[in-house]
DNA sequence: ATACCGCGAGAAAGCGGTTACAAGCGACGC
DNA sequence: GCGTCGCTTGTAACCGCTTTCTCGCGGTAT
């Protein structure tokens, strides 16, 4: 293979060889119909002989609009999260956009860096379940980009978000369990600068039953997270525990079996999110119904909408059910 | 809020504050030690009194570099491509780039038009298990843009490569359920088009001993794939089932499960990658461990020596080894 | 002292497009 | 017959930054 040094085709090729300008040409491109067939069709032969195609960069540059929107994803490894990405990339796909995709790790310091990265090649933004503080979100906000963050309750600044009642969730699924019968329950608690974290606690904190005693214990949101915690779940003596989402209660009933203990027979597990392993787990995952083909939509709706000059701030609110399958039992 | 139309605040800014060019300014941001420390600190100084941020657009077609870099997924709900991407992410981060993720949710037809415009907005391009042929991979190899080829053969192209020794992982692992006692086999059939597909098939037709059978089963790479291919799998009469992937692995077994079978007593199931979810299954997952962290640091270190000048055409070839864990055991 | 070298800094020409503005031109109304 | 309008097309000024080239200057070899 020669390392042949190809000049890149540019506009102004296009424009000598079909015989016009380099205005002419860029609005044939642009799809403006204020251009006459006759020259369209120079423009568009020429532009094919060429193999011309439009330099994105220098479009962004000129124009103003780069035709990308930043994602910004606490973790990655969370099928939840990419659930929503990857419904957000066909909604912007259809729309002509590219997602330009960061992972803060969980780290609350990356947050604002890689936000501003994003923000510097991007016309805006999407915060999923952003652990940031409200000052971060504020110097984003400062760029003039639209901003829309989800899984987050932002009230004072002018943002948009797609929000999920989590807590009336939480709470009718704490009432599944105790329905069945379960007077000692663990709450497995998530990521702490989690919005949906505090809103799931939250409604676990407001469980008023007769007999009925709920108990905290940390965790975080990852399965290994679910797995470790195990021994103090088994110390807390419970007969349910009702964990911050799916995967860490995958990683709990995963420990529980190693020890020989049966789920649901011996302890009841809840997951939440409902990511598409918890239809395949063994028992299949008792959790709720996070929506996350509305959200990855609504986000990108709300976004793109602001892309196109609505005003930000708009608000979409999801509600959510519980899911029942075999994960849960009634306490023998 | 008010809409304040605040002006961006440009290089010439900070050059007039400074009282330099904006040569100098430029310098100072790019890092070159050609300049005065008495300039350098008046540049700093304006910068940060004006709030200045490069544009990281303009930058981009001034220098030709954009410090982006594409990646294309088939299908972003397999663990396994975000794991990957995860691990490609952090790498690119430390070197100073992004990536930009396209996914081509497993249609042959929207590779050429995502692979295309990714390299628009990039410096090169990494494709994660293509399934496109060798033209589409010569047009996008046109851009002169360096690409890297992951989880497919390609000798005839001057592409990169990071791959993995499907071959001989698939033969140990068929050998593992031999060993075990098993005759009758199903090998379920994964994405047509894809390379490790062929490889891991083509590993199952070198399989000779006396006795055993190896009967193909279609499916797709999914875990509902996996779950409806369960009746074609019970009609083959095997005892075990070696599954194109994990996902599918993940499927077979509740569908299995569902119809009141038990694994491994009733079925040995193995699957392929060791996705993350491989080890929390119940029964945990007899797989071949695909390093998904060495791939994704390999694609990404072979793009990185390829931004930086070195020739295409590396190629990193990983090997792999089975886990054993619960799903197999031995023919009762 | 002269010529030369090296180095720090600035002027200016792009990078490849978009788009405001102006111009040309035929049609139409009065 | 002339002013006006509307539509197509071209001219050229950016968009914000990088980078080459040039220049001025102080120091060293001759």
């Amino acid at each position: 293979m020669t390392a042949e040094r190809t000049e890149r085709v540019t506009i102004r090729h296009v424009a000598h060889n079909a015989g016009v300008s380099v205005a002419t040409v860029s609005r044939v491109f642009a799809g403006s119909n204020s251009v006459s067939e006759e020259l369209t069709s120079r423009v568009l032969d020429a532009a094919r002989d060429l193999g011309y195609t439009p330099h994105a960069v220098a479009q962004s540059l000129a124009s103003g609009r780069t035709r990308v929107v930043g994602v910004l994803v606490p973790n990655l490894a969370n099928p939840y999260f990419y659930a929503l990405i990857k419904h957000m990339l066909h909604e912007a796909d259809r729309d002509g956009y590219r997602l330009i995709v960061a992972d803060s790790d969980e780290s609350l310091a990356a947050e604002p860096a890689l936000g501003m990265s994003l923000l510097g090649r991007s016309d805006g933004l999407v915060l999923l379940s952003p652990r940031c503080n409200a000052e971060v979100l504020t110097e984003l906000s400062r760029q003039g980009k639209p901003i829309t963050v989800v899984n987050r309750q932002i009230d004072e600044l002018g943002l948009s978000s797609v929000l999920v009642d989590n807590f009336t969730a939480m709470r009718k699924l704490a009432q599944h369990t105790i329905d069945l019968g379960h007077r000692r329950l663990v709450y497995l608690q998530g990521p702490a600068r989690s919005w949906q974290e505090r809103e799931r606690w939250r409604a676990m904190r407001t469980i008023r039953a007769p007999g009925v005693s709920v108990t905290p214990v940390r965790a975080g949101g990852t399965m290994e997270d679910g797995h470790a915690a195990v021994p103090r779940i088994l110390a807390a003596d419970c007969t349910a525990v009702l964990a911050h989402n799916d995967l860490t209660a995958i990683g709990v009933i995963a420990g529980l079996q190693e020890r020989g203990l049966s789920v649901p027979q011996d302890m009841s597990v809840t997951g939440f999110d409902d990511i598409p392993f918890a239809r395949f787990t063994n028992p299949a995952l008792t959790t709720v119904h996070s929506p996350q083909e509305e959200i990855g939509r609504a986000a990108w709706r709300i976004t793109a909408g602001m892309l196109h000059g609505d005003r930000p701030g708009a608000r979409t609110l999801l509600t959510t059910e519980p899911v029942i399958r075999a994960s849960t039992a009634p306490l023998m």
